[in-house]
DNA sequence: AACTATTTATAAGA
DNA sequence: TTCTTATAAATAGTT
């Protein structure tokens, strides 16, 4: 797109070739970011450039959308029972507990995203050791139904 | 683009936002690699569907890092103290934001878990097997540190 | 799945 | 870098 056509392969010239970053790294999140809003869709990218810069995007979870929140109210989550019954100790232990939570979870994904194994917990790592082993197993004995069991990830929102 | 302009929300239309995302999702891979190529850079990128199905792209597959960056600033992030400067609604409505997005992220890593390593192929989980046993062989021998001093960004192909 | 009218992205130039 | 603009590409609505 463009005064010219241009081949896709790697641009040599070096202004070129940062310009051409700048310009379709701006596109590529914008796209990443409409697809995730338009279709609903969970979205992780992240770009280094050749420079070793970092770029990325994440659809957001505070943006949840009306299936999450209904997902929330048919499982019973909410902020509290009865919002004034609960003293700043305990919220502030929760919120201690929820951020653990979170971050944990947030790893859990980067996890997949290719980064980060190498900053896992012992505890961590040996499940998902376990994880990927039994993974393996069912690879080589064609098991992928067994899947279903396994229902995943440790500490969760109290429901 | 298209016959007429759309507005960047969530399209309810069923059928309208799985064509759509199927649209998107392979325009989205293909800028995706076209930047990767053109610009010689790093990129991994992950969708989810709402259907639960998974895509993704990887210009280099693992990349071990800046998740320490990230854990260093969510624990920097610490909750107030003790509990004098936060009003218990503040408490209340950052709560819910934070099981709002546990949820989410919970979800995103339940879909990755049950039908993303489904998917992996046998060489890849052998991949990530190996890359796991060696993470814990790091963890048990305490090598841990020497990560932490890495404040960021890897270094990447010199241009 | 194809087809196009349009919108959008962007290569090259300023 | 930022803007401009001619042209290539993506895609919304349709068939």
């Amino acid at each position: 797109m463009g005064r010219g056509k241009i081949e896709i392969k790697r641009i040599e010239n070096t202004t070129t070739r940062q310009v051409t970053f700048s310009k379709r790294r701006n596109g590529l999140l914008k796209k990443t970011n409409e697809l995730s809003v338009l279709c609903d869709a969970q979205i992780g990218l992240i770009v280094f450039s050749n420079t070793g810069k970092l770029f990325r995007y994440f659809s957001h979870p505070y943006r949840m959308d009306q299936i999450i929140e209904k997902y929330q109210r048919s499982t019973g989550t909410r902020i509290t029972p009865h919002g004034h019954s609960h003293h700043q100790e305990d919220l502030l232990t929760e919120m201690a507990m929820l951020r653990h939570q979170n971050l944990s979870l947030e790893m859990g994904i980067q996890r997949y995203l290719g980064e980060g194994i190498a900053c896992l917990q012992y505890e961590e790592l040996t499940q998902l050791e376990d994880e990927v082993q039994s993974s393996v197993a069912r690879v080589r004995t064609g098991t992928k139904q067994a899947q279903k069991q396994r229902t995943r990830i440790p500490t969760l929102t109290p429901n």
